[in-house]
DNA sequence: GGCATAACCGACCGCTCTAGTAGGATTTAC
DNA sequence: GTAAATCCTACTAGAGCGGTCGGTTATGCC
């Protein structure tokens, strides 16, 4: 697996915090209520996500979480890496200053590091994929494909 | 990470075998001394190599293995999916008949599993990368001491 | 002020996977 | 026969994952 539940709770709990239209502050609970999740390993998760300033807090009755910021402003990859850790497809693989990559390998032999080339052809293939994905995009996708369920209980009650 | 050594590993074996000129079998110990790694280790990432169909093996003296087929007819997801098993960004997914991509959580809930869109992107960005890189490539890649511009954004970006 | 609510924090725990190691059995060239 | 090599199974230390638990702090409401 490329990712572990971190992510998939995590992306679920902002969609989640995304859906919501007012600005009140959505306590962990509901959330993790309404997605069947553990609540305890939310509040790991939720306390990643505010750190890295995607989300933020209010304490005390009624608090809760919100977005820091529209859905629409939120790529996918400062979320993913907010939760998972930096985002590289190998071990030996570092990030240095000006957007080089370094290989940890790349000393320790005669030639490049073989797989340099796979790898980075991999890490731009992830990375543009999150990049070009935006929390707003995610949100609108799930509630789409909703059955026209608000209109029914619209009606309903 | 995205991968863990096991891929690593496994890929610099194919490439150091890619190197190899005639068609004489390589042994397992002279990789092992070129790449610096552990033999016994290897043994278990060319034995999934080997029932993956990836190397042919010759046992005795002056046995080793060599490359099932030629470099260039060897796609490096074919190659990954051996070592890591299957590569799916997430536990959820489940390959389905026809290329088609089930998520567990989609019967579990009222709603489409709001994470769908996001992973089946990453998974798409990751094939691409891997399926559009040959082992050739790298072959050649490793050969030359600096990496150009080109040969990185290649046909996989 | 007291109470319920909810964020916050750190410790702990069973499990699986990783990255090997170890020891032997089998096959083959010379 | 012997050395070189593949092949096979079992084992292990350590790390990370997926939680759980108990307690602390902050806040709205009566």
């Amino acid at each position: 697996m490329l990712f572990s539940t971190k992510a998939e709770y995590g992306v679920r709990l902002m969609v989640e915090l995304g859906r919501q239209p007012g600005s009140q502050p959505v306590s962990l609970g509901s959330v993790a209520e309404a997605e069947n999740l553990p609540l305890s390993y939310l509040e790991h998760l939720v306390a990643k996500l505010r750190k890295a300033g995607l989300v933020t807090s209010t304490r005390g009755a009624h608090g809760g979480y919100r977005l820091a910021k529209p859905a629409a402003e939120i790529k996918m990859d400062t979320v993913v890496e907010a939760l998972e850790g930096q985002i590289a497809p190998m071990e030996c693989f570092h990030d240095a200053p000006e957007g080089k990559v370094l290989c940890s390998h790349e000393s320790d032999g005669d030639h490049a590091c073989s797989t340099k080339l796979l790898w980075m052809r991999v890490q731009g293939g992830v990375t543009k994929a999150l990049a070009g994905t935006t929390l707003a995009e995610l949100v609108e996708f799930s509630t789409k494909s909703e059955p026209t369920r608000e209109a029914v209980l619209g009606s309903a009650a």
